[in-house]
DNA sequence: CAGCGTAAATTGTTATGACCAATTCAAGGG
DNA sequence: CCCTTGAATTGGTCATAACAATTTACGCTG
């Protein structure tokens, strides 16, 4: 018969996850502070503790919550972030090829780099600036490379004046440069990409929205041929073993 | 003396996610399929059930699983997607501004309409010009207009042939959409924005992927506005009260 | 024999209580 | 004054039970 789904899910989970949210609403609580404890906070709401712990697992998960044995349940600092979990499993489940997260990654980034242009502040600029310095002096250490390269990356995105922009940025990222530390090993040409990111840096510095976004658009696609090829090696490596 | 947090929360919970994603994989279960019972799945696992239980919870909340009291738990099925509330509340609690939120939009949207000149389908095609029919039928109900509105849209993501754009351009609509099924109420001028509907549609019909962006950017800039007339309205309305 | 309703089995949901492990903090000793 | 040590706090895990919704199977009725 197959009659349609009532999908109501426990609704008792999304209850507590609004009222916690509502909680830290009302109490005024900011990134980095702490929640009540569960034992009291599950008497707050009239519920059980396990049913409160589906709720904060469930904030946990999403990224809004950390908890710390012995410690308590807090709210995250630092820059607002997305997981980037998710996104993962989904891409894996339904198959997504690394070709359409560059696709992605391309169409965020060429966007912030646009927007970075028109408005990066002093410290933005001087931040990216030193990640490139970073970078030169990391020429011969693919790992440390990498590194400053994220954080460039990350500076320009942060740079666009748009944190929507800069948390989607970072999900998508996240994921090909997880799957890229294991595979980079062996040195390429990177003056080629320190030189890319150079040219997005001056196109930024000079206002140059247009050019920012060409520079950045021609970076990534060099930036997923060389990830395509490192992919192939790996896999040789592997099939020679 | 505040030693770095070691942010280890709950190494359970992920490992739990990671084995019940392994098992998945090398059970080859697809988009609808049912997951063993709980009570068997913790055996499996060697875990007890709570505990098993807080690991799918947060698949759920990721939107990987989905689970029907007395009938069991599955994974989802239907097109990829990931919930909004996360973003939601990431974007409220760190008060990100909807002019960010519509831009992000813009930016993911005018890519994915560039992409659809180039490879739309003959079926994404029929299904564009079919929900600018229903447009038509609706000019007089804000509500069903709305609606095609949405599917027009969802459907030039789709169009793309980039499940993660797609995915993405969903997340960040949804938001706005929901908020905007609150406001809109009066009926503006609607003309308009079905005249915009119809210059996407026709660029991407004649494979212009350039006018295309273009047009989707004007429509977007437009929505915003509109939006922003909305939520100006809606305030005065409040005052009024 | 076919159709249908009811009861049993299955399965997710919530609750209670207890104990473990990590952290925090204050009292006491050097 | 600083360090150590212990108790108190707090999240993490587990076992068990009762509950609710769905599914399945059996038996009754026509």
């Amino acid at each position: 018969m197959q009659i349609i789904q009532p999908v109501r899910s426990s609704q008792n989970t999304e209850q507590v996850v609004a009222r916690v949210y509502e909680l830290i609403k009302r109490a005024d609580l900011k990134p980095g502070d702490r929640l009540p404890p569960e034992r009291e906070l599950a008497k707050q709401l009239g519920i059980s503790r396990p049913s409160l712990r589906a709720g904060l697992s469930s904030l946990i998960s999403m990224g809004v919550l950390q908890s710390r044995q012995g410690a308590g349940t807090f709210l995250v600092d630092g820059p607002p972030a997305l997981d980037s979990e998710p996104l993962r499993l989904l891409a894996e489940l339904h198959g997504f090829s690394y070709d359409h997260m560059f696709e992605t990654r391309s169409i965020l980034e060429v966007g912030a780099a646009g927007l970075a242009a028109e408005r990066a502040t002093g410290d933005q600029l001087a931040t990216m600036a030193e990640e490139i310095a970073e970078m030169f002096a990391a020429l011969k250490d693919p790992q440390q490379f990498l590194v400053h390269d994220i954080a460039f990356h990350r500076a320009v995105a942060s740079a666009s004046g748009n944190p929507t922009l800069a948390t989607l940025v970072e999900m998508v990222s996240a994921i090909l440069y997880e799957r890229r530390r294991d595979t980079i090993e062996r040195a390429h040409d990177f003056n080629e990409a320190l030189e890319l990111h150079r040219r997005v840096y001056r196109a930024i510095r000079s206002r140059n929205a247009e050019e920012a976004r060409e520079a950045m658009r021609e970076h990534i696609v060099r930036a997923q041929r060389a990830f395509a090829l490192e992919e192939k090696q790996q896999l040789e490596r592997q099939q020679k073993d």
